[in-house]
RNA sequence: GCCAGCGUAGCUCAGCGGUAGAGCAGCGGUUUCGUAAACCGCGGGUCGGGGGUUCGAUUCCCUUCGCUGGCUCCA
């Protein structure tokens, strides 16, 4: 961290002291819970015998910034564990945090009438906090465990200046103008329905256009890249899930079953087992291997009602599914090829910037996961001999790998510089053991293939939803749902308009005529408002010059160009995916 | 699932005990107009669903569904 991060993190922990000052003296009989720094702001937790609401944050603002105005000092004291014990009896949460440290001596911090335990550290005085604002309220379980109580969460950021913290308001309003719910609806991308279900997605005809074209994109470079495509099922007896263990591990996440002919059917969570079905039709030998199959595979997963968030967190979605099965000899280079071939996809639309985390289990606890400690250890180097060749910074962390296997998960940054999870490339030890699956090596003898499971995308529904977000509705040309708008100034334009639409038509562009008998002005404004790429002005002088007037969405006026200079212009950009 | 808040016309919102309103959109007209909203008129709502309190409920209470912000979890 750097000396200005820390400067910036101490002065939002002391302002979560001070609002938590400010809520004791508004709401006396408030328990203090935490209130740490975070990376945008801070918070605080206060079990408090009355339900806050939004209303109530200018009085606590209010109060805090009467603290910050009489310039408290704040206090550090050492104190032992009895005397600990005593400041704090009236408060129970931090009498369960001074239990659960070891330490013999603890530091508190006092700071006008508020004794707070806490490590630190601190400013000098209130009146060194800058600029805050209080941004919104929500529960949050103690200690984030949904068996204990449930607190009630302030949320607040503070700034050195006050144009810092107006630059992070605007950010918000920016992130809340990009947000995908709306800009779905706004341009027709998408819709959910409360009596149809809750986080069950509806493509609309354009959201389901550009849906289309990421799907054939998707194809074109799998066949490319070496994969093989196939389709399974949506439902599964449950024998499948009880070999493939999801009925034991996944359950929670799966629906009830339904009954045919007297068996229990599952609708998929997963697409794993059914590959797998695929694999076991036939023996195969090393020669066969690697095998990569890929599947845009439809599951169904139960996620908790609170939990679910437009296109980010649905019940229903598409995952761009593949596994691939090989042989420990393969395995390096599978890894390299699957994730280069990962960052080529994003690239493709226009994510450059990256995040790679790489899971990799718990030294201390082997006996938690499956497979043997050679295939760990030779899973994981793997995945770090990638990295590494790819010259990928990454954050390694341990003990978060699934039980299954270790993974690697890529986050793209978007234009705000927001991180969203999509890829994961994970080892599969599980599963290859409990069907079974066998190959025949080189040595006449059956081998357990190696199972590596990835999806780049991650499902369809997110990946909109933050390519959505990253462009704020004004997608790359080549997935505009409509590239070009004509816009004829008046009727007698509209013979001139429908030729032009032909022909850019017959260049396989996505054209559409305003022919509304509307003003020029009206038209420019709705085409802006769907965030259209180009918008093609026709008047007297286009007609007469054979020409069209070229207008973007960023309201630039390139004037006028020939019909077939501005169809080279537009292919030339969708060649480019831009 | 839990805590808090919110569900009023297609959208954005006002009204909050006496039976519903605006702007935009839609529809019908008039206007044919040079780079982000022409003008006039009309229709449209069992005020999320169910139950209760009340002479009377969109307004108060309960319940249910959905949404929002979080917690938890994850593609």
């Amino acid at each position: 961290m750097s000396d200005q991060e820390l400067k910036l993190e101490t002065m939002r922990h002391s302002a979560s002291h001070v609002m938590a000052e400010a809520v004791v003296s508004l709401f006396p009989g408030a328990r203090l819970g935490i209130g740490p720094a975070t990376s945008e702001g801070f918070y605080y937790d206060f079990d408090l015998p009355h339900p806050l609401t939004s209303e109530d944050l200018p009085a606590v603002e209010a109060e805090m910034k009467r603290i910050v105005a009489a310039d408290l000092p704040f206090v550090r004291e050492e104190v032992d564990r009895a005397q600990a014990r005593r400041l704090f009896e009236a408060q129970p949460y931090k009498l369960e945090l001074i239990d659960d440290l070891s330490d013999e001596s603890l530091s508190i911090y006092r700071q006008g009438s508020l004794i707070d335990l806490c490590r630190g550290p601190h400013l000098d005085s209130t009146g060194q906090i800058g600029a805050f604002k209080l941004l919104n309220i929500a529960g949050a379980y103690w200690r984030g465990d949904e068996r204990r109580p449930m607190l009630q969460r302030i949320y607040g950021t503070a700034f050195a200046t006050q144009a810092e913290l107006d630059d992070y308001v605007k950010k918000l309003a920016e992130i809340e103008a990009r947000d995908h719910r709306k800009l779905a609806r706004q341009l027709d991308l998408i819709s959910f329905h409360e009596e149809a279900g809750a986080g069950l997605a509806y493509w609309h005809p354009r959201g389901g256009l550009m849906r289309v074209l990421i799907e054939d994109y998707w194809r074109r470079q799998h066949y490319e890249g070496g994969y093989d495509i196939i389709f399974t099922p949506h439902i599964g007896r449950a024998h499948l899930w009880e070999t493939s263990g999801h009925l034991n591990f996944y359950k929670d996440g799966m629906y009830s079953p339904m009954d045919i002919d007297g068996q229990d059917y599952y609708i998929k969570p997963m697409n794993c087992p059914f590959h797998i079905m695929i694999y076991k039709t036939r023996l195969r030998s090393y020669r066969d291997l690697p095998l990569r199959w890929a599947e845009l595979g439809t599951v169904y997963r139960y996620e908790r009602s609170g939990t679910l968030h437009g296109l980010l967190r649905v019940r229903g979605f598409t995952q761009d599914d593949a596994h691939i099965f090989c042989t420990p000899e393969q395995i390096e280079e599978e890894i390299l090829r699957v994730l280069d071939f990962s960052l080529n996809m994003l690239r493709g639309f226009g994510f450059d910037d990256y995040k790679v985390e790489l899971s990799v289990r718990d030294p201390q606890k082997p006996e938690k996961y499956a497979g043997s400690d050679a295939m760990w250890g030779q899973a994981e180097s793997s995945l770090v001999k990638a990295l590494t060749a790819r010259n990928l910074a990454y954050q390694r962390q341990e003990g978060e790998a699934v039980f299954y296997g270790p993974k690697i998960d890529i986050k793209i940054m978007d234009a705000l510089g927001r991180p969203w999870q999509c890829s994961t490339i994970q080892f599969d030890f599980n599963i290859p053991e409990r069907f079974d699956l066998t190959y025949i090596g080189e040595d006449g003898r059956q081998q357990r293939p190696y199972m590596v499971h990835r999806a780049l995308l991650g499902s369809l529904e997110r990946f909109f939803g933050v390519l959505v977000e990253h462009y704020a509705g004004a997608f790359p040309v080549w997935l505009s749902p409509v590239q070009v708008v004509i816009i004829p100034i008046s009727d007698r334009h509209l013979d001139y308009a429908r030729q032009v639409e032909a022909e850019l038509r017959s260049d396989g562009l996505r054209v559409q005529v305003d022919a509304r008998p509307e003003r020029m002005n009206l038209k420019i404004r709705e085409a802006q408002l769907q965030k259209v790429p180009y918008m093609l002005v026709i008047g007297d002088k286009e007609v007469t010059a054979s020409q069209v007037s070229v207008r973007l969405r960023s309201g630039e006026d390139l004037g006028k160009q020939s019909i077939a200079e501005f169809g080279a212009a537009v292919r030339a950009a969708i060649a480019a995916r831009k």
